[in-house]
DNA sequence: ACCCAGGGTCATA
DNA sequence: TATGACCATGGG
């Protein structure tokens, strides 16, 4: 991963769409929640259901698991897969109980954290990595597909690397530096959201002059294919 | 009607 | 290691 290409891409959507001031939640605890509720699902889903908890009085641990598993389905069914997610929250919020809480949890080293979160059924490595960035405030880097779709687009990677590859190549460059990784995660995410969309189609590309069609990077071709 | 969304697990080869 | 099926709602 080119440094100066990366920060000069960081630059230009920070200026763009920032700042933003992730994640949008009241608590840590809130911020972990979301973090399983929006797996492969759009965060206006993931509000609903989130609003629907709040609503309900039963944001924490302890009222989540002492809801018959039935009802939590119904309370975040907006965010959809909700037969999952109903078991994942509930795993998740036991082994949140079991470590001791958020103050416990926090005194564990990044490393540590990051192992026992993987540990946990329904958390994976960008939900763990959601979790350490964005409630505990860690110098991890989130790796998403907004993120392969980009780097790939722009030629920094390949796209389809292993997970940890590319979550090293970018944390290698950025450092210990959490604002910058929170903010670079964030703006990724809705650089995607409006213009860097799936299928060619270029609004107001802030990284237009990387086009060499000059058309947005919506218009790059797909990534070349690898030689074996 | 179709595409997409801030993934993860599990079975299979 | 690496595919593929599966999970499900809601907005554009």
């Amino acid at each position: 991963m080119n440094a100066q290409r990366l920060k000069q891409v960081f630059d230009r959507l920070s200026e763009h769409h920032g700042p933003l001031d992730w994640w949008p939640g009241d608590s840590g605890f809130e911020v972990m929640v979301g973090a399983i509720l929006t797996q492969n699902t759009a965060w206006s889903n993931v509000e609903q259901a989130i609003a629907n908890l709040k609503r309900a009085e039963v944001l924490t641990p302890e009222r989540i698991l002492a809801l018959p598993p039935e009802e939590l389905g119904v309370l975040i069914r907006p965010s959809g897969y909700f037969n999952v997610k109903s078991k994942r929250l509930r795993s998740f919020c036991q082994w949140y109980l079991e470590q001791g809480g958020e103050a416990v949890l926090s005194a564990w080293n990044t490393g540590m954290l990051r192992t026992k979160l993987l540990s946990v059924n329904g958390v994976g490595p960008e939900t763990a990595d959601d979790i350490l960035l964005y409630a505990f405030e860690r110098p991890v880097f989130v790796v998403d597909a907004y993120t392969r779709r980009l780097f790939s687009r722009l030629g920094m990677a390949d796209g389809d690397e292993p997970y940890e590859s590319l979550r090293a190549s970018v944390e290698a460059v950025i450092g210990d530096d959490v604002p910058m990784l929170n903010e670079l995660h964030a703006v990724i995410v809705i650089h995607g959201k409006d213009v860097c969309r799936p299928r060619p189609r270029c609004n107001d590309c802030v990284l237009l002059e990387e086009c060499p069609t000059g058309q947005g990077l919506n218009r790059f071709p797909p990534a070349p294919t690898r030689s074996p």
